[in-house]
DNA sequence: CCGGAACGCC
């Protein structure tokens, strides 16, 4: 009986072995069933004890469970004995070929077939490789209306969307909606993936109000909830708190995947007790020796500044696969990750891309080139710098190394380029002020994809940067951000700010602020950075006050900012009051560059002695800055003591360079302690310390990018062409400057002194005349 | 008897 093999699941390695060719043998051999049976009732069966043909049941439980080679031969038997006529047997059929990798046959077991049902639209529509092609053949059903949309059709309608995220919100709400006029919404399968797609693409809030909703819930519904919170990652506190509803509520017991995304909700407040309690949880469900259980409990402790419990946990787990690994490499303060990322080679696992981009950011700013290429090296031997998160991370770390060459070499052996990638590599363009190169890649973006925010806070930094790259473009950007919605954006709003007020004038920038809706922290940053910069410090305090009211917290960039303001203005009180209050009120860490500001401006109230106490407060020392502005402060006010000490510390920690010794020297010959500039001197000697020559330059011709040429020059310099003439407007300049400044304390002799004296300038061409001297200060003063 | 929902590290 060759034939019973067929329809045996028990024998369907045997059935494998059969031919088509001999199955079709075979099927000449049985009887027909009534072909004109109505397809909603098996047909009588003509054979009877023949399992061909005795249940239509029975044939589909056998396609279920059949292999792959029996599949042809048990479609010819379904249509030689019309078993065809029922749906759900070419839909067994269709989801068997399907799920064995053969979906062409399947679309043609859909096509061919004699009736089709619900389901079987729902098998194609859920074996759909594509998940556009899917969206298509959804619509096309929708309209086709040779069957209803069931309750499954929405499910895996639901679950299509939700793959998509915030682009497919739409559809989502039009798919709830026609499954609650069809009654379907309370269906338990339907109302689990309403949860997740309305998470997936954001909508927490719908997300509630669909599972509050649902009738009854089951433990996926618990777990899409948590998830969904989980992953949103705004509410860490309302994922616990679910959890906790769980526990009370009794419908279900929390499984590994409960346990699974409560734990990272821990970690992400810090909230250690509680992230142990959950721990012992796991322990109690007996999930915690599960590799995804220990994985988040190992990130858990590393956020909950337990890194011990974290390091101890990962070496005690039964297995460590690569996530284990990555969390490590990424969090571990303590090992450096080329020590850990070598554990893992030790341990036998292999990296991921995702292994890669951890190492990339681990590689400190300073570090030689050398690492990063190494890591390029391992990551194109192990076949995965064609991943897009791994190269697109080499790209940016070879964009910080400033070897945009490497860049594009990465960029252009790139299969496939995402948006982050074109953003990566015109970012660092931009970075690395190669504003022609940013802009060509991104004129060559524009004809593949639609640029987006990011893509435009780049090219406009670009032009920011580059004085010589006219401001037309960036006025063109500003146009397209315009144009594509994407104006409003923080980031945009924040380069053109920055960009109006560095290009521009402070007007144009206040004029973008105002325009920009949504006042986040980095619109507020970029608005006080820029009237800083124009020392508008009234403006800066008007402003931060306006943004604290507003309720944004500020962080340390925008207080940085608040602080040079004070620093230029001289409000030394007030700086020094927002300095204290950084700790105690905003909750901001200080860092160097805060005490760095606050020890200059000190420094030059000549307030030194405050101004070295701060400085010796700083962790984890002094930083050379901070030591080199409160030297300069020194000798501008003549204190010897202070200068002392510090060009101790700044001659020890760099002992070659001159700038130190040159400025102490200079104190002392100020006060005429030569036996002090001859001690300085000796110092420079025994350690060989060369006073280097400093040359500066001037852009000559900035702003038109024919005619730019750069000048260098030293002092006592006469190798440029036109040296009599520069040192003739020079002298002139510096007379003219003398005399502004005596302006200031003018009485009526003196001023006619001055005047004389200007007249007597031959080359002082501007004021020849009293009167056009008297304009140029007149206008000068009434400036400010 | 066919088709359906939830998860970690970047």
């Amino acid at each position: 009986m060759p034939l019973r093999r067929l329809q045996i699941p028990c024998h369907a390695r045997a059935a494998a072995t059969l031919s088509s060719v001999a199955a079709h043998h075979l099927f000449d051999r049985i009887p027909r069933p009534n072909s004109s049976g109505s397809s909603s009732t098996p047909p009588a069966s003509p054979c009877v004890g023949h399992p061909a043909s005795s249940s239509p049941f029975a044939f589909s439980a056998a396609v279920a469970q059949s292999v792959p080679a029996a599949l042809p031969a048990l479609h010819a038997l379904a249509v030689a004995s019309g078993l065809d006529a029922f749906a759900f047997v070419s839909n067994s059929l269709a989801a068997r070929y399907a799920k064995t990798g053969s979906f062409p046959t399947a679309a043609r077991v859909f096509d061919t077939a004699r009736a089709r049902d619900a389901s079987s639209y729902n098998t194609i529509l859920s074996a759909l490789p594509d998940p556009a092609e899917a969206l298509a053949f959804l619509s096309w059903m929708l309209r086709s209306g040779e069957a209803r949309p069931d309750a499954v059709t929405f499910t895996v309608a639901l679950s299509l969307a939700a793959g998509r995220g915030e682009d497919a919100l739409g559809l989502v709400r039009q798919l709830h909606a026609l499954a609650s006029r069809a009654g379907l919404a309370a269906d338990l399968f339907v109302g689990n993936a309403l949860v997740t797609a309305y998470s997936r693409g954001g909508l927490l809030d719908a997300a509630t109000r669909a599972f509050e909703e649902m009738p009854t819930r089951d433990l996926v519904s618990w777990n899409a909830m948590i998830c969904g919170l989980a992953q949103d990652g705004d509410s860490p506190a309302e994922v616990v708190l679910l959890f906790l509803r769980l526990l009370k509520d009794g419908a279900a017991r929390p499984d590994r995947i409960s346990v699974c995304s409560v734990i990272p909700a821990c970690g992400d407040q810090g909230k250690l007790v509680l992230g142990r309690q959950v721990h012992g949880f796991a322990v109690k469900l007996g999930v915690h020796r599960h590799v995804s259980i220990g994985n988040v409990l190992v990130a858990m402790y590393y956020k909950c500044d337990a890194p011990g419990c974290g390091r101890k946990l990962l070496d005690s787990m039964d297995e460590r696969d690569v996530i284990s690994w990555t969390t490590a490499i990424s969090m571990d303060p303590e090992d450096d990750a080329f020590t850990l990322y070598n554990g893992m080679r030790r341990d036998g696992v292999s990296p991921n891309e995702v292994t890669f981009v951890a190492l990339m950011s681990a590689l400190p700013a300073g570090r030689p080139a050398r690492d990063g290429q190494m890591i390029h090296a391992v990551c194109l031997k192990t076949g995965l710098s064609d991943k897009a998160a791994a190269a697109n991370s080499l790209i940016t770390v070879y964009a910080k190394l400033r070897r945009m060459d490497d860049a594009r070499t990465v960029f252009d052996l790139m299969p496939r380029r995402d948006i982050i990638a074109w953003n990566a590599l015109i970012s660092g363009y931009a970075q690395n002020e190669r504003c022609s190169d940013a802009l060509e890649v991104f004129s060559r973006m524009v004809r593949c994809l639609r640029p987006s925010e990011t893509t435009f806070a780049s090219v406009i930094s670009a032009v920011t940067a580059v004085e010589t790259v006219s401001m037309a473009y960036g006025e063109t950007y500003h146009g397209q951000t315009l144009k594509l919605g994407l104006s409003a954006g923080e980031y945009v709003s924040g380069t053109l700010i920055d960009m109006y007020a560095k290009r521009g004038s402070l007007d144009e920038a206040r004029r973008a602020f105002e325009e920009t809706e949504h006042r986040s922290l980095i619109v507020w940053t970029a608005m006080i950075s820029a009237n800083a910069k124009h020392g508008s410090y009234d403006n800066v305090m008007r402003l931060f006050d306006g943004m604290v009211r507003s309720g944004i917290a500020p962080d340390g960039v925008v207080l940085l900012s608040v602080l040079t303001a004070c620093r230029y203005r001289g409000a030394v009180d007030t700086g020094k009051e927002i300095f204290d209050s950084m700790a105690a009120k905003h909750r901001v860490e200080l860092w160097p560059e805060h005490y760095a500001c606050v020890v200059d401006m000190l420094g030059r109230a000549g307030r030194l002695e405050e101004a070295e106490e701060l400085m010796l407060q700083m962790s984890p020392g002094p930083s050379i800055s901070a030591l080199q502005s409160l030297l300069g402060a020194c000798r501008i006010h003549g204190n010897t003591s202070i200068a002392e000490r510090v060009a101790d510390i700044l001659t020890e920690t760099e002992p070659t360079e001159s700038g130190a010794y040159v400025l102490l020297s200079n104190i002392y010959a100020e006060k005429g302690d030569w036996g002090g500039v001859a001690k300085v001197r000796r110092q420079m000697r025994d350690r060989g310390v060369r006073k280097e020559i400093g040359f500066s330059w001037v852009d000559f011709g900035a702003g038109n990018r024919e005619s730019t040429h750069l000048h260098k020059f030293s002092s006592d310099d006469t190798t440029h062409p036109l040296t009599e003439e520069i040192y003739r407007v020079a002298e002139g300049l510096g007379w003219e400057m003398k005399l502004l400044k005596n302006h200031l304390c003018m009485d009526k002799p003196k001023k006619a002194a001055i005047n004389i004296t200007l007249l007597k300038l031959g080359h002082a061409t501007k004021y020849r005349t009293r009167k056009a001297y008297f304009a140029f200060c007149k206008t000068f003063f009434s400036q400010g």
